[in-house]
DNA sequence: GGTGGATGTTGAAGCGCTTCAAAGGCGCAC
DNA sequence: GTGCGCCTTTGAAGCGCTTCAACATCCACC
């Protein structure tokens, strides 16, 4: 930066206001400092500058598992609010490890980063206290915590839940089945919850639930197989997997046994992922709104950031919504 | 950190020390420090240590989309090797967006980052010169470019080709098809051409080549169409499409038409992408060691930055495997 | 008891930038 | 001609850390 002064014949205090308050600068002066910089090929050093401002315009994403499409989705939509303004948005990838999020937790703390999205895998309370107090705001992606020391972007999974058990009742399905393990990860269990609500509100409606070990490929197509097993008469006709690639086992297993879907059993999963789109039978899934809830978060961030002390932490809900396709209305559509 | 120093009744230099080299500080005085470091919170701030220290324990990874999960292996297999150092893995997704992308090379320049992993969209010529200028090293992931003034991590995408090209041919097909457009495409280019040399070489092969103008669901679908109506005799009995998600849909095309596969047409992809997995017939596919590549850049990464001035730049080319599966070999496997 | 060397600790200089008080330059009104 | 205020520019202080030369301490050994 000296050299650029240097060569510009200015000092570098008047370089410094070029690139950050050009309109105190003269016109003549700017355009000799701009052509400076250009010649000399400077790049300012974000660390010192940084440093010297005390405030920093980078947001940290921090997501669970960047092979789960929808981190990807939260990840585009948080790139695309954050890339209006003049700030950078830095991924990381946690990848299911609660160690290496602590680490990239850390690494932002220690960048003083202006704040962070967080997609924790546990009640990030403590870290979240850390944070805080080095003054950089959190919001919490996709987590239902106990404390309210923080805004959140969530998605209702009950709801997502109720609304597939409403579709397949809706379709004149009697006898549901609800496929899903891991009850204590939190979208399962409102899931869950919210397949109960439905069947509860239908009088004449059935819900077995099936708990698989996992939520892998293999745990579908044990838990198919346990369906088409049975009689037709008490063989449940509607069928919600927690999961899409839990749908997709689901499908081939019942496929397998000569048994129809939609005719015969209609199956569907949750969470739209890219996954389902390559079956033969289209899978119908709830759409988490994935990158819906990237925007919120940066929107958060951004409020949190610029309301300073009198901001008040606050929950976005956003409302997940269902797409039908083959696997539950056949080939007609809708 | 004053605040630190003061508590433990040391110097900031002591306290320093404690944190960059703790051999040097007697143990009683260490743990004292470390205490004041744990009552106080303190968390050290990089940007400072970074300029002060004049190097940076962080490296940057540009992927071009996140959602592509060649990306994803990349970006996992490079954590992992980063993982065990004492560095820290930046992830940034260009989303196919060049402006972004340059934008995350030049934030990554200017934090002055030990090194960069770059897949790029383009020749990243004239990016990388700026970057070399200011001490940053470049490895170029997944992109053969003209200039040898980096090191690159590529796999050979020609390989794919030709392999899978001997596999349909070892199978005993002998009217293959190649699917796949925008040959401007390095990675379609090149499986384009090993498809080419494994015809080349088995007399009594033929190969139609499909041009299609994207590669997305509906150009596989279209492609498979104009497959399945040939006449039998000269239908094409093995297809390659360039990537998986061609593949599937040239499959679900295949199958309306009431073809069996592999039994009347073999298919095979290319990129094993879990996109795969789902299908009703598992797609035989070119598998392309993405997490091989990241652990790859990392290294050729962490070999330039420790060589110094004596560092000569070299590529080093994965070779791609092939994965059998049932929608060439059916139901036995191998 | 004195000496030398190893071992610990200190404090100030400096990393590259921002910012702020202060000074310089200029035009305008009186 | 003088004084005032505005627009530009300057230079030094300081951001929080690392590091290095210098200094303090300790111990072994003669």
């Amino acid at each position: 930066m000296a050299d650029v002064a240097r060569t510009a014949g200015v000092s570098v205090g008047t370089v410094s206001h070029v690139l950050n308050h050009p309109d105190r600068v003269r016109e003549a002066t700017r355009l000799r400092v701009l052509g400076a910089i250009d010649q000399l090929g400077f790049v300012r050093n974000s660390n010192a500058s940084f440093l010297a401002a005390g405030e920093n315009r980078t947001i940290g994403l921090i997501v669970i598992d960047i092979g789960n499409s929808l981190f990807v989705d939260i990840a585009r939509g948080a790139q695309h609010r954050v890339g209006h303004e003049t700030m950078s948005l830095l991924l990381a990838n946690s990848d299911n490890d609660d160690a290496l999020q602590d680490r990239h937790l850390d690494f932002f703390n220690s960048a003083r980063l202006a704040g962070v999205l967080l997609a924790p895998m546990r009640d990030p309370h403590l870290a979240l206290d850390r944070a805080r107090r080095l003054g950089t705001a959190v919001v919490v992606l996709n987590y239902r915590s106990q404390h309210d020391d923080h805004c959140s972007v969530l998605i209702d999974n009950e709801e997502a839940g109720y609304l597939a058990g409403r579709h397949l009742i809706e379709l004149g399905r009697r006898r549901l089945a609800f496929v899903g393990g891991r009850d204590e990860l939190q979208p399962v269990h409102d899931r869950r919850t919210g397949v109960r609500r439905a069947v509860a509100e239908s009088p004449g409606t059935t819900l077995v639930e099936l708990a698989t070990e996992n939520l892998e490929a293999p745990d579908g197509d044990q838990a198919g197989e346990q369906i088409a097993d049975q009689p037709a008469a008490t063989r449940p006709d509607g069928v919600i997997a927690v999961t899409d690639l839990l749908g997709m086992a689901i499908i081939q297993a019942i496929g397998r046994h000569g048994l129809s879907v939609p005719g015969d059993v209609a199956v569907m999963g949750c969470d739209y992922n890219s996954n389902a789109w390559g079956g033969t039978i289209p899978l119908t899934s709830v759409r988490m709104r994935g990158q819906d809830m990237g925007r919120a978060g940066v929107d958060l961030l951004l409020e949190e950031l610029s309301a300073g002390d009198d901001h008040e932490h606050r929950d976005v809900v956003l409302r997940p919504s269902l797409v039908a396709r083959e696997s539950t209305v056949g080939r007609s559509g809708t």
